[in-house]
DNA sequence: CGGGATCCTACTCGATACTG
DNA sequence: CAGTATCGAGTAGGATCCCG
């Protein structure tokens, strides 16, 4: 699987031809969860379903209104549903939804490639700030 | 594995203990790679070495800049080594680190459910767009 | 050819205050 | 409780020009 639109060569055109329709795909998913919470939220969801306030209170740091925006665009995705009960007070319920759970996989991938590579980046960091 | 910091309840908080470390792992690499064209770069250089002038033809719509600016990024990490050749014109190759090479497979993951979900994600919005 | 230096725009995000 | 509205700072990214 290529990630990039343009062949290398003439030759290898032919084998890899991707469409501006992938670069389109991935970029534009990866504008979504490679936001600040995205990928957070979902995480947090993929234990169990959460009300707003839990959401909130298991993201550290995140603000009323960029979970709120977070959740919204989430929910235009699909990846997450709402239910809103009429009740006093107000109870709003967050879940995954199917495909919401797909992504928890390969996104579970990256983040173990981050935790299993960090310390030699920030190691790899330190040594090109020494240099210069 | 968990990718959330705090825990849902105490009880689960003896089970899934994740420090603030991994969430700054996971943060910084995203906010890396989760840019507009860390991953394209990554990926067009994992097909093989390439000149400066070569990935910017093979990225399109990259600019100079950009492309200066994703590679020193990528540099600093340790994902890309840089190679210059004292030539005249001067020569600047890029390639992939071992390091950059092993995030070929879990980035892949995720652009092939990016491109798998790609179609119900657009569906989603027009459906969530239309009802206002 | 492979950048560096500047300027500028757009957008993300946070803080705060208010509401049904 | 679960939002919405408004404002403002910071920053990512594009355009352009210049240099060894």
């Amino acid at each position: 699987m290529s990630l990039v639109d343009e062949p290398l060569t003439t030759y290898e055109s032919a084998c890899s031809g991707v469409t501006a329709d992938t670069q389109a795909a991935i970029r534009d998913v990866l504008n979504r969860i490679g936001d600040k919470w995205s990928l957070l939220v979902i995480a947090t969801l993929g234990e169990r379903t959460l009300r707003f306030g839990e959401v909130q209170a298991h993201v550290p740091g995140i603000s009323q209104r960029m979970l709120t925006l977070t959740l919204r665009q989430l929910e235009r995705d699909g990846l997450v549903r709402r239910e809103v009960f009429a009740e006093v007070p107000p109870r709003v319920e967050y879940a995954l939804t199917p495909r919401g759970a797909t992504l928890i996989t390969p996104a579970s991938a990256l983040a173990e490639w981050a935790i299993g590579h960090y310390p030699g980046i920030l190691a790899s960091r330190a040594e090109y700030d020494a240099r210069g």
